[in-house]
DNA sequence: CCGATATTCAACCAATCGGTTGACCAAACC
DNA sequence: GGTTTGGTCAACCGATTGGTTGAATATCGG
């Protein structure tokens, strides 16, 4: 049964953007693919934690890590989403894809700063 | 600051959401309102643990809860998936509404027995 | 009023979570 | 080769989670 696994999928990207500082790392990332140093440093919070946070992501599928020389890059994996927004979708019929209500949410999520690495 | 107040609904709706137990019985409530008590019945579990995953869906607005006599209806709100759903569609612009891939995951996901209410 | 039914409350438990710190490892620089 | 830089690992911590059981509360039916 390959949908016995989709079950367990859901779990881990919804418990996986269940937390803030996560759905903050996933908006950065939509911007561009960063190293994991660039992703840590807008919060406040060790490198440790955020590289916590970053293996919850890619156990969910979120995001994928490459390593390139002693660098790890982050880069978004928007696939993993669509499972779990087929499943909320089943349950309204929403509003199609709007993405000035996205863009909102972004600005009242994301951390103090980011205008884009300098 | 009303925006401050999003991040904090994501936050319990997506939390709500990484359990399948609370899965399911939004999956149910789609179908028709429920007891408390008919909620709990297909589940291995007692009815205090269901209980309080009816008011972890309640707390995130997922769900309602109105006391009829000495039994609690629970009816679903899916209004509080739609804040949810507007933030997951921005990563990738998805497909719109599958309702087929939909109803696969309701089957993959449900407990033993949902018939519905005889 | 009594007993059954519907639901929650309270205390408890083990497991997980989100964070810390310090040691560690590997690549890069000079 | 030594030191900085990028990142993880390991141990630890307090708080939360998801479940249990047993007692409590409230309504319904006779």
């Amino acid at each position: 049964m390959v949908q016995q696994a989709m079950s367990n999928d859901l779990d881990t990207v919804f418990a996986a953007l269940a937390d803030p500082t996560r759905r903050a790392i996933l908006a950065m990332l939509l911007e561009d693919d960063m190293a994991v140093t660039d992703v840590a440093e807008p919060f406040e919070m060790s490198l440790a934690a955020i590289s916590k946070h970053l293996v919850i992501l890619t156990k969910a599928g979120l995001i994928s890590q490459e390593k390139r020389g002693r660098v790890k890059w982050c880069k978004l994996e928007p696939d993993a989403l669509r499972a779990a927004s087929v499943w909320m979708q089943g349950f309204g019929q929403f509003e199609p894809v709007n993405l000035d209500a996205f863009e909102r949410f972004l600005e009242a999520e994301l951390p103090t700063s980011q205008d884009g690495p300098t």
